[in-house]
DNA sequence: CATTGCTGTTAGTATATGCTAATTTCAACC
DNA sequence: GGTTGAAATTAGCATATACTAACAGCAATG
Protein backbone atom coordinates (compact mmCIF):
# COMPACT_ATOMS: atom_id res chain seq x y z
CA UNK A 1 0.00 0.00 0.00
CA UNK A 2 2.73 2.77 -1.25
CA UNK A 3 1.59 5.87 -1.37
CA UNK A 4 0.44 7.26 -4.80
CA UNK A 5 0.74 10.47 -6.78
CA UNK A 6 -2.54 12.93 -6.54
CA UNK A 7 -3.25 11.97 -10.30
CA UNK A 8 -3.18 8.25 -9.57
CA UNK A 9 -5.39 8.75 -6.51
CA UNK A 10 -7.47 10.64 -8.97
CA UNK A 11 -7.69 7.91 -11.35
CA UNK A 12 -8.40 5.59 -8.95
CA UNK A 13 -11.51 7.28 -7.69
CA UNK A 14 -12.82 8.43 -10.89
CA UNK A 15 -12.84 4.31 -11.25
CA UNK A 16 -14.08 3.76 -8.34
CA UNK A 17 -16.81 6.19 -9.04
CA UNK A 18 -17.90 4.64 -12.69
CA UNK A 19 -17.97 1.51 -10.82
CA UNK A 20 -19.66 2.47 -8.23
CA UNK A 21 -22.84 4.52 -10.64
CA UNK A 22 -22.75 0.84 -12.59
CA UNK A 23 -21.21 3.06 -16.00
CA UNK A 24 -18.39 1.05 -18.09
CA UNK A 25 -14.92 2.21 -16.88
CA UNK A 26 -13.30 3.02 -20.06
CA UNK A 27 -10.22 5.38 -20.58
CA UNK A 28 -12.03 7.62 -22.58
CA UNK A 29 -14.47 8.05 -19.77
CA UNK A 30 -11.26 9.21 -17.15
CA UNK A 31 -9.98 11.17 -20.37
CA UNK A 32 -13.15 13.37 -20.24
CA UNK A 33 -14.26 12.94 -16.26
CA UNK A 34 -10.60 14.20 -15.79
CA UNK A 35 -10.54 16.74 -18.51
CA UNK A 36 -7.31 14.48 -20.31
CA UNK A 37 -5.98 13.79 -23.19
CA UNK A 38 -6.43 10.30 -24.26
CA UNK A 39 -2.95 9.65 -24.85
CA UNK A 40 -1.57 11.01 -21.30
CA UNK A 41 -4.58 8.46 -19.88
CA UNK A 42 -3.13 5.85 -21.60
CA UNK A 43 0.26 6.32 -20.71
CA UNK A 44 -1.00 6.68 -17.08
CA UNK A 45 -3.43 3.47 -17.07
CA UNK A 46 0.31 1.67 -18.35
CA UNK A 47 1.70 2.66 -15.11
CA UNK A 48 -1.13 1.97 -12.99
CA UNK A 49 -1.35 -1.44 -14.98
CA UNK A 50 2.44 -1.89 -13.57
CA UNK A 51 2.34 -0.75 -10.39
CA UNK A 52 -0.68 -3.12 -10.17
CA UNK A 53 -3.47 -1.12 -9.26
CA UNK A 54 -5.80 -1.97 -12.27
CA UNK A 55 -6.29 -4.69 -15.00
CA UNK A 56 -7.33 -4.04 -18.51
CA UNK A 57 -9.73 -6.83 -19.68
CA UNK A 58 -9.85 -7.91 -23.41
CA UNK A 59 -12.93 -5.58 -24.09
CA UNK A 60 -10.55 -2.66 -22.70
CA UNK A 61 -12.60 -2.09 -19.71
CA UNK A 62 -10.68 -0.80 -17.01
CA UNK A 63 -10.78 -3.20 -13.23
CA UNK A 64 -9.02 -2.23 -10.23
CA UNK A 65 -7.25 -4.84 -8.51
CA UNK A 66 -7.51 -5.47 -4.75
CA UNK A 67 -4.98 -3.05 -4.28
CA UNK A 68 -6.65 -0.31 -6.38
CA UNK A 69 -10.30 -1.13 -4.89
CA UNK A 70 -8.95 -0.55 -1.43
CA UNK A 71 -6.75 2.39 -1.97
CA UNK A 72 -10.11 3.98 -3.93
CA UNK A 73 -12.41 3.10 -1.23
CA UNK A 74 -9.69 4.75 1.02
CA UNK A 75 -9.66 7.89 -0.88
CA UNK A 76 -13.28 8.21 -1.35
CA UNK A 77 -13.92 8.33 2.52
CA UNK A 78 -11.61 10.87 2.86
CA UNK A 79 -13.22 12.93 0.46
CA UNK A 80 -16.69 12.05 2.07
CA UNK A 81 -15.44 12.83 5.89
CA UNK A 82 -13.73 16.14 4.51
CA UNK A 83 -16.89 17.12 2.70
CA UNK A 84 -18.65 16.39 6.20
CA UNK A 85 -16.49 17.83 7.94
CA UNK A 86 -16.45 21.24 5.81
CA UNK A 87 -19.79 21.15 5.53
CA UNK A 88 -21.39 20.28 9.47
CA UNK A 89 -18.03 21.74 11.29
CA UNK A 90 -16.93 24.65 9.37
CA UNK A 91 -19.70 25.51 7.41
CA UNK A 92 -19.24 25.91 4.24
CA UNK A 93 -22.45 25.32 2.17
CA UNK A 94 -23.20 21.76 0.69
CA UNK A 95 -23.13 22.48 -2.97
CA UNK A 96 -19.84 24.10 -2.62
CA UNK A 97 -17.58 21.52 -0.32
CA UNK A 98 -16.93 19.00 -3.17
CA UNK A 99 -13.90 20.78 -4.80
CA UNK A 100 -12.79 22.00 -1.45
CA UNK A 101 -12.50 18.18 -0.23
CA UNK A 102 -11.03 17.34 -3.81
CA UNK A 103 -7.62 19.00 -2.77
CA UNK A 104 -8.12 17.47 1.05
CA UNK A 105 -8.40 14.14 0.31
CA UNK A 106 -5.00 13.70 -0.84
CA UNK A 107 -4.06 15.20 2.19
CA UNK A 108 -4.92 13.01 5.21
CA UNK A 109 -2.69 10.80 7.00
CA UNK A 110 -4.39 7.52 8.26
CA UNK A 111 -3.68 9.37 12.01
CA UNK A 112 -5.60 12.50 10.62
CA UNK A 113 -8.27 10.23 8.67
CA UNK A 114 -8.84 8.82 12.23
CA UNK A 115 -9.72 11.29 14.82
CA UNK A 116 -11.41 13.14 12.44
CA UNK A 117 -14.17 10.49 11.80
CA UNK A 118 -13.87 10.11 15.36
CA UNK A 119 -14.76 14.13 16.05
CA UNK A 120 -17.51 14.17 13.65
CA UNK A 121 -18.64 10.60 14.91
CA UNK A 122 -18.40 8.19 12.69
CA UNK A 123 -20.90 9.39 9.67
CA UNK A 124 -21.75 7.43 6.90
CA UNK A 125 -23.05 9.54 4.55
CA UNK A 126 -21.76 12.73 3.25
CA UNK A 127 -23.70 15.90 2.39
CA UNK A 128 -24.93 14.97 -1.13
CA UNK A 129 -26.29 11.51 0.58
CA UNK A 130 -22.86 9.61 -0.90
CA UNK A 131 -22.70 6.80 1.45
CA UNK A 132 -18.80 5.99 2.82
CA UNK A 133 -17.24 2.72 1.13
CA UNK A 134 -18.89 -0.14 3.45
CA UNK A 135 -22.21 2.07 3.77
CA UNK A 136 -24.75 1.14 0.99
CA UNK A 137 -28.07 3.29 0.24
CA UNK A 138 -31.50 2.11 0.72
CA UNK A 139 -32.97 -0.80 -0.85
CA UNK A 140 -35.74 0.79 -2.17
CA UNK A 141 -33.47 3.93 -3.32
CA UNK A 142 -34.61 4.37 -6.96
CA UNK A 143 -33.44 7.71 -9.26
CA UNK A 144 -35.33 10.46 -9.78
CA UNK A 145 -36.45 9.08 -13.60
CA UNK A 146 -38.27 5.94 -12.22
CA UNK A 147 -40.25 7.91 -9.53
CA UNK A 148 -43.84 8.21 -10.91
CA UNK A 149 -45.84 11.45 -11.18
CA UNK A 150 -48.09 11.58 -7.73
CA UNK A 151 -45.21 9.90 -5.62
CA UNK A 152 -43.97 11.62 -2.97
CA UNK A 153 -39.91 11.35 -2.32
CA UNK A 154 -37.08 12.49 -0.16
CA UNK A 155 -33.84 13.24 -2.00
CA UNK A 156 -31.07 10.55 -1.03
CA UNK A 157 -28.43 11.25 -2.36
CA UNK A 158 -27.15 13.77 -5.52
CA UNK A 159 -24.95 11.52 -7.87
CA UNK A 160 -21.38 12.69 -7.58
CA UNK A 161 -21.37 13.46 -11.51
CA UNK A 162 -23.08 16.47 -10.88
CA UNK A 163 -20.94 17.91 -7.91
CA UNK A 164 -18.83 18.64 -10.06
CA UNK A 165 -20.53 21.98 -11.54
CA UNK A 166 -21.04 24.48 -8.63
CA UNK A 167 -23.54 26.60 -11.11
CA UNK A 168 -25.88 23.05 -11.06
CA UNK A 169 -25.27 22.08 -7.61
CA UNK A 170 -26.28 25.76 -6.35
CA UNK A 171 -29.37 25.94 -8.44
CA UNK A 172 -30.31 22.53 -6.59
CA UNK A 173 -29.95 24.39 -3.46
CA UNK A 174 -31.73 27.15 -4.37
CA UNK A 175 -35.08 24.59 -5.04
CA UNK A 176 -33.97 22.40 -2.06
CA UNK A 177 -33.52 19.50 -4.01
CA UNK A 178 -31.01 18.14 -1.84
CA UNK A 179 -31.19 14.85 0.74
CA UNK A 180 -33.39 14.82 3.22
CA UNK A 181 -35.98 16.72 1.48
CA UNK A 182 -39.13 15.62 0.43
CA UNK A 183 -40.81 16.54 -3.17
CA UNK A 184 -44.05 15.42 -4.90
CA UNK A 185 -43.65 14.17 -8.48
CA UNK A 186 -45.76 16.44 -10.44
CA UNK A 187 -45.01 15.10 -13.95
CA UNK A 188 -42.79 13.81 -16.62
CA UNK A 189 -42.75 15.62 -19.82
CA UNK A 190 -41.01 13.50 -22.81
CA UNK A 191 -41.21 17.26 -24.95
CA UNK A 192 -39.21 18.96 -22.59
CA UNK A 193 -37.11 15.98 -21.18
CA UNK A 194 -38.08 17.32 -17.41
CA UNK A 195 -39.57 16.54 -14.56
CA UNK A 196 -41.85 18.85 -12.36
CA UNK A 197 -41.59 18.81 -8.43
CA UNK A 198 -43.07 20.92 -5.80
CA UNK A 199 -41.95 20.83 -2.30
CA UNK A 200 -43.05 23.37 0.05
CA UNK A 201 -40.43 25.68 -0.75
CA UNK A 202 -42.27 25.67 -4.53
CA UNK A 203 -42.22 24.02 -7.61
CA UNK A 204 -38.72 23.28 -9.59
CA UNK A 205 -38.25 21.46 -12.95
CA UNK A 206 -35.10 19.18 -13.48
CA UNK A 207 -34.02 17.65 -17.05
CA UNK A 208 -34.21 14.00 -17.30
CA UNK A 209 -30.31 14.17 -17.99
CA UNK A 210 -29.75 15.88 -13.90
CA UNK A 211 -33.16 13.71 -12.75
CA UNK A 212 -31.01 10.30 -13.52
CA UNK A 213 -28.53 10.81 -11.13
CA UNK A 214 -30.32 11.97 -8.05
CA UNK A 215 -31.55 9.31 -6.06
CA UNK A 216 -34.61 9.02 -4.15
CA UNK A 217 -37.00 7.15 -1.90
CA UNK A 218 -40.47 6.65 -1.98
CA UNK A 219 -42.47 8.25 1.17
CA UNK A 220 -45.71 6.12 1.86
CA UNK A 221 -49.03 8.56 1.52
CA UNK A 222 -48.93 8.50 5.38
CA UNK A 223 -45.70 9.33 6.22
CA UNK A 224 -45.40 12.53 4.06
CA UNK A 225 -45.01 15.75 5.32
CA UNK A 226 -47.00 18.65 4.58
CA UNK A 227 -45.50 19.57 1.06
CA UNK B 1 -0.66 34.99 -7.27
CA UNK B 2 -1.23 31.86 -9.46
CA UNK B 3 -0.90 28.57 -7.90
CA UNK B 4 2.36 26.90 -7.36
CA UNK B 5 3.40 22.97 -6.98
CA UNK B 6 3.90 21.15 -3.26
CA UNK B 7 7.97 21.56 -4.36
CA UNK B 8 8.14 24.92 -4.92
CA UNK B 9 5.57 25.91 -1.96
CA UNK B 10 7.97 23.68 0.37
CA UNK B 11 10.88 25.92 -1.12
CA UNK B 12 9.04 29.17 -0.33
CA UNK B 13 8.06 28.00 3.26
CA UNK B 14 11.89 26.88 4.16
CA UNK B 15 13.25 30.19 2.75
CA UNK B 16 10.21 32.09 4.97
CA UNK B 17 11.35 29.76 8.29
CA UNK B 18 15.05 30.55 6.92
CA UNK B 19 14.39 34.08 6.93
CA UNK B 20 12.67 34.19 10.73
CA UNK B 21 15.21 32.49 12.29
CA UNK B 22 17.69 34.98 11.00
CA UNK B 23 19.92 31.54 9.24
CA UNK B 24 21.29 32.42 5.79
CA UNK B 25 19.11 31.35 3.64
CA UNK B 26 21.58 29.30 0.97
CA UNK B 27 20.59 27.07 -1.91
CA UNK B 28 22.65 24.30 0.24
CA UNK B 29 20.85 25.05 3.23
CA UNK B 30 17.58 24.09 1.11
CA UNK B 31 19.06 20.92 -0.18
CA UNK B 32 19.57 20.18 3.69
CA UNK B 33 16.48 20.87 5.05
CA UNK B 34 14.39 19.65 2.03
CA UNK B 35 16.75 16.72 1.75
CA UNK B 36 17.54 17.06 -1.78
CA UNK B 37 20.52 17.05 -4.02
CA UNK B 38 22.07 20.50 -4.97
CA UNK B 39 21.54 20.23 -8.76
CA UNK B 40 17.72 19.65 -7.68
CA UNK B 41 17.62 22.85 -5.70
CA UNK B 42 19.77 24.62 -8.02
CA UNK B 43 17.05 23.70 -10.87
CA UNK B 44 14.46 24.66 -8.96
CA UNK B 45 15.35 28.55 -7.91
CA UNK B 46 16.41 28.92 -11.49
CA UNK B 47 12.36 28.15 -12.02
CA UNK B 48 11.40 29.87 -8.94
CA UNK B 49 13.63 32.60 -10.26
CA UNK B 50 11.92 32.64 -14.03
CA UNK B 51 8.76 33.03 -12.35
CA UNK B 52 9.66 36.16 -9.88
CA UNK B 53 9.46 34.31 -6.56
CA UNK B 54 12.82 34.60 -5.17
CA UNK B 55 16.02 36.70 -6.46
CA UNK B 56 19.71 35.70 -5.57
CA UNK B 57 21.85 38.54 -4.12
CA UNK B 58 25.38 38.41 -5.49
CA UNK B 59 26.89 36.72 -1.99
CA UNK B 60 24.15 33.90 -3.32
CA UNK B 61 21.72 34.52 -0.45
CA UNK B 62 18.39 34.08 -1.87
CA UNK B 63 15.80 36.55 -0.61
CA UNK B 64 12.02 35.84 -1.44
CA UNK B 65 10.90 39.12 -3.67
CA UNK B 66 7.24 40.48 -2.52
CA UNK B 67 5.02 37.95 -4.08
CA UNK B 68 7.15 35.10 -2.26
CA UNK B 69 6.90 36.37 0.60
CA UNK B 70 3.29 36.91 0.68
CA UNK B 71 2.86 33.18 -0.70
CA UNK B 72 4.72 32.17 2.18
CA UNK B 73 3.27 33.58 5.01
CA UNK B 74 -0.15 32.55 3.24
CA UNK B 75 1.23 28.63 3.18
CA UNK B 76 3.38 29.21 7.00
CA UNK B 77 -0.60 30.39 8.43
CA UNK B 78 -2.42 27.08 6.88
CA UNK B 79 0.23 25.26 8.30
CA UNK B 80 0.14 26.76 11.90
CA UNK B 81 -3.53 26.93 11.22
CA UNK B 82 -3.39 23.38 10.55
CA UNK B 83 -1.59 22.06 13.51
CA UNK B 84 -3.65 24.14 16.02
CA UNK B 85 -6.62 22.16 14.48
CA UNK B 86 -5.09 18.87 14.87
CA UNK B 87 -3.86 19.64 17.99
CA UNK B 88 -6.62 21.61 19.96
CA UNK B 89 -9.75 19.99 17.75
CA UNK B 90 -8.69 16.37 17.18
CA UNK B 91 -6.86 15.82 19.64
CA UNK B 92 -3.53 14.63 17.85
CA UNK B 93 -0.22 15.24 20.55
CA UNK B 94 1.29 18.42 19.54
CA UNK B 95 4.73 16.97 19.42
CA UNK B 96 3.51 14.76 15.91
CA UNK B 97 1.10 17.14 14.51
CA UNK B 98 3.70 18.66 12.35
CA UNK B 99 3.97 16.32 10.04
CA UNK B 100 -0.01 15.70 9.24
CA UNK B 101 0.19 19.48 8.87
CA UNK B 102 3.02 19.26 6.69
CA UNK B 103 0.56 17.92 4.04
CA UNK B 104 -2.63 19.85 4.76
CA UNK B 105 -1.10 23.33 4.48
CA UNK B 106 -0.47 22.38 0.82
CA UNK B 107 -4.57 21.39 0.29
CA UNK B 108 -6.28 24.51 1.83
CA UNK B 109 -8.32 26.82 -0.38
CA UNK B 110 -8.87 30.46 0.68
CA UNK B 111 -12.38 29.99 1.84
CA UNK B 112 -11.02 26.56 4.05
CA UNK B 113 -8.65 28.49 5.51
CA UNK B 114 -10.93 31.39 6.57
CA UNK B 115 -14.35 29.46 7.68
CA UNK B 116 -10.75 27.01 9.45
CA UNK B 117 -9.76 30.16 11.26
CA UNK B 118 -12.88 31.17 12.00
CA UNK B 119 -13.68 27.96 14.10
CA UNK B 120 -10.90 27.99 15.68
CA UNK B 121 -11.35 31.76 17.06
CA UNK B 122 -8.47 33.23 14.89
CA UNK B 123 -5.56 31.97 16.78
CA UNK B 124 -2.43 33.03 17.02
CA UNK B 125 -0.22 30.36 17.79
CA UNK B 126 0.35 27.31 16.81
CA UNK B 127 0.44 24.36 19.48
CA UNK B 128 4.67 24.74 19.59
CA UNK B 129 4.17 28.61 20.02
CA UNK B 130 5.20 29.61 16.58
CA UNK B 131 3.18 33.02 16.37
CA UNK B 132 1.25 33.37 13.17
CA UNK B 133 2.59 35.30 10.23
CA UNK B 134 2.01 39.17 10.98
CA UNK B 135 2.02 38.21 15.10
CA UNK B 136 5.59 38.24 17.21
CA UNK B 137 6.57 36.74 19.98
CA UNK B 138 7.39 39.13 23.18
CA UNK B 139 10.09 41.56 23.31
CA UNK B 140 11.45 39.68 26.06
CA UNK B 141 11.97 36.77 24.41
CA UNK B 142 15.05 34.68 24.37
CA UNK B 143 16.72 31.26 23.46
CA UNK B 144 17.14 29.03 26.57
CA UNK B 145 20.92 28.87 25.70
CA UNK B 146 20.66 32.37 26.53
CA UNK B 147 18.94 31.88 30.39
CA UNK B 148 21.21 31.84 33.11
CA UNK B 149 21.69 29.61 35.70
CA UNK B 150 18.66 30.18 38.42
CA UNK B 151 16.48 31.94 35.96
CA UNK B 152 12.87 30.89 35.97
CA UNK B 153 11.83 31.17 32.37
CA UNK B 154 8.34 29.73 30.37
CA UNK B 155 8.47 28.13 27.59
CA UNK B 156 7.37 30.40 24.37
CA UNK B 157 8.40 28.40 21.51
CA UNK B 158 9.83 25.35 20.44
CA UNK B 159 12.26 26.24 17.32
CA UNK B 160 10.56 25.01 13.67
CA UNK B 161 13.69 22.64 12.80
CA UNK B 162 13.54 20.88 15.81
CA UNK B 163 9.75 19.34 14.97
CA UNK B 164 11.33 17.52 12.18
CA UNK B 165 12.46 15.25 15.00
CA UNK B 166 9.54 13.59 16.50
CA UNK B 167 11.69 11.48 18.56
CA UNK B 168 13.10 14.51 20.13
CA UNK B 169 9.82 16.02 19.94
CA UNK B 170 8.36 13.88 22.06
CA UNK B 171 11.00 13.85 24.62
CA UNK B 172 10.42 17.21 25.12
CA UNK B 173 6.56 16.31 25.72
CA UNK B 174 8.00 13.75 28.56
CA UNK B 175 9.92 16.49 30.20
CA UNK B 176 7.24 19.07 30.08
CA UNK B 177 9.40 21.31 27.43
CA UNK B 178 6.37 23.00 25.65
CA UNK B 179 4.73 25.98 25.51
CA UNK B 180 3.51 27.93 28.37
CA UNK B 181 5.41 25.30 30.97
CA UNK B 182 7.62 26.53 33.47
CA UNK B 183 10.98 25.64 34.28
CA UNK B 184 14.10 26.64 36.34
CA UNK B 185 17.74 26.53 34.76
CA UNK B 186 19.88 24.98 37.03
CA UNK B 187 23.15 25.01 35.17
CA UNK B 188 24.71 25.25 32.20
CA UNK B 189 27.78 22.68 31.52
CA UNK B 190 30.30 23.40 28.88
CA UNK B 191 31.54 20.12 29.20
CA UNK B 192 28.86 18.26 28.70
CA UNK B 193 27.11 21.14 26.23
CA UNK B 194 23.85 20.75 27.85
CA UNK B 195 21.86 22.39 30.44
CA UNK B 196 19.75 21.51 33.11
CA UNK B 197 16.32 22.32 33.82
CA UNK B 198 14.07 21.66 37.25
CA UNK B 199 10.44 22.03 37.28
CA UNK B 200 7.31 20.21 39.04
CA UNK B 201 7.28 17.34 36.98
CA UNK B 202 11.40 16.55 37.29
CA UNK B 203 14.57 17.03 36.30
CA UNK B 204 15.98 17.25 32.40
CA UNK B 205 18.73 18.57 30.55
CA UNK B 206 19.23 19.39 27.01
CA UNK B 207 21.70 20.05 24.53
CA UNK B 208 23.13 23.32 23.83
CA UNK B 209 22.01 22.39 20.18
CA UNK B 210 18.09 22.24 21.44
CA UNK B 211 18.22 24.53 23.59
CA UNK B 212 19.52 27.43 21.47
CA UNK B 213 15.94 25.94 19.61
CA UNK B 214 13.95 26.85 22.46
CA UNK B 215 12.41 30.12 22.98
CA UNK B 216 11.54 31.55 26.58
CA UNK B 217 11.11 34.17 28.77
CA UNK B 218 11.93 35.07 32.01
CA UNK B 219 9.71 34.79 34.76
CA UNK B 220 10.26 37.28 37.58
CA UNK B 221 10.57 35.44 41.08
CA UNK B 222 7.33 36.91 42.42
CA UNK B 223 5.34 35.11 39.33
CA UNK B 224 6.54 31.99 39.75
CA UNK B 225 4.61 29.38 40.10
CA UNK B 226 5.75 26.90 42.42
CA UNK B 227 8.01 24.65 40.64
C1' DC C 1 -19.28 -5.05 -47.97
C1' DA C 2 -17.45 -0.62 -47.40
C1' DT C 3 -17.56 3.55 -44.95
C1' DT C 4 -17.86 6.19 -40.79
C1' DG C 5 -16.56 7.23 -36.44
C1' DC C 6 -15.27 6.30 -31.83
C1' DT C 7 -11.51 4.34 -29.12
C1' DG C 8 -7.07 3.15 -28.47
C1' DT C 9 -2.34 3.55 -29.51
C1' DT C 10 2.21 5.47 -31.29
C1' DA C 11 5.29 9.05 -32.19
C1' DG C 12 7.25 13.09 -30.96
C1' DT C 13 7.64 16.89 -27.51
C1' DA C 14 7.60 19.63 -23.34
C1' DT C 15 8.03 20.67 -18.34
C1' DA C 16 8.83 19.79 -13.41
C1' DT C 17 11.24 17.18 -10.49
C1' DG C 18 14.68 14.18 -9.14
C1' DC C 19 19.58 11.86 -9.28
C1' DT C 20 25.04 11.16 -9.80
C1' DA C 21 29.40 12.60 -11.43
C1' DA C 22 32.30 16.09 -12.70
C1' DT C 23 33.72 20.82 -12.88
C1' DT C 24 33.93 25.64 -11.54
C1' DT C 25 34.11 29.39 -8.22
C1' DC C 26 35.52 31.69 -4.43
C1' DA C 27 36.59 32.77 0.07
C1' DA C 28 39.22 31.49 3.84
C1' DC C 29 43.37 29.73 5.58
C1' DC C 30 48.31 28.36 5.69
C1' DG D 1 50.15 33.79 -3.08
C1' DG D 2 48.78 29.26 -3.45
C1' DT D 3 46.03 25.56 -1.56
C1' DT D 4 41.89 23.67 0.22
C1' DG D 5 37.18 22.92 0.86
C1' DA D 6 32.56 24.17 0.66
C1' DA D 7 29.11 25.83 -2.55
C1' DA D 8 27.47 26.40 -6.97
C1' DT D 9 27.04 24.88 -11.39
C1' DT D 10 27.05 21.92 -15.63
C1' DA D 11 26.36 17.64 -17.98
C1' DG D 12 23.85 13.74 -18.56
C1' DC D 13 20.12 11.04 -17.35
C1' DA D 14 15.45 9.20 -15.53
C1' DT D 15 10.45 9.36 -14.44
C1' DA D 16 5.72 11.23 -14.18
C1' DT D 17 2.71 14.00 -16.28
C1' DA D 18 0.98 16.64 -19.91
C1' DC D 19 0.04 17.86 -25.10
C1' DT D 20 -0.84 17.41 -30.49
C1' DA D 21 -0.80 14.88 -34.64
C1' DA D 22 -1.19 10.73 -36.83
C1' DC D 23 -2.62 6.20 -37.29
C1' DA D 24 -4.81 1.58 -36.17
C1' DG D 25 -8.75 -1.35 -34.80
C1' DC D 26 -13.18 -2.39 -34.66
C1' DA D 27 -18.13 -2.02 -34.41
C1' DA D 28 -22.17 -0.09 -36.15
C1' DT D 29 -24.50 1.62 -40.07
C1' DG D 30 -25.96 2.46 -44.61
Amino acid sequence: MTEHSKVIEEYLLTLYKLNRAGEPAKAVTIANRLDTSPPTVHATILRMQRDGLVNVTKTKELALTKEGQSIAEDIAYRHNLSEYFLCNTLGIPWYEVHQHAHLLEHAMTPIVVEKLAEFLGKPEFCPHGTPMPGTELPENTITLMEAQPGMTVEVAMIGEVLEDSVDLMKILHEHKVMPGKQHKVIEKTEVMRSISLESKEGPSSLPFHVAEKIFVIEIPKDKKRSI
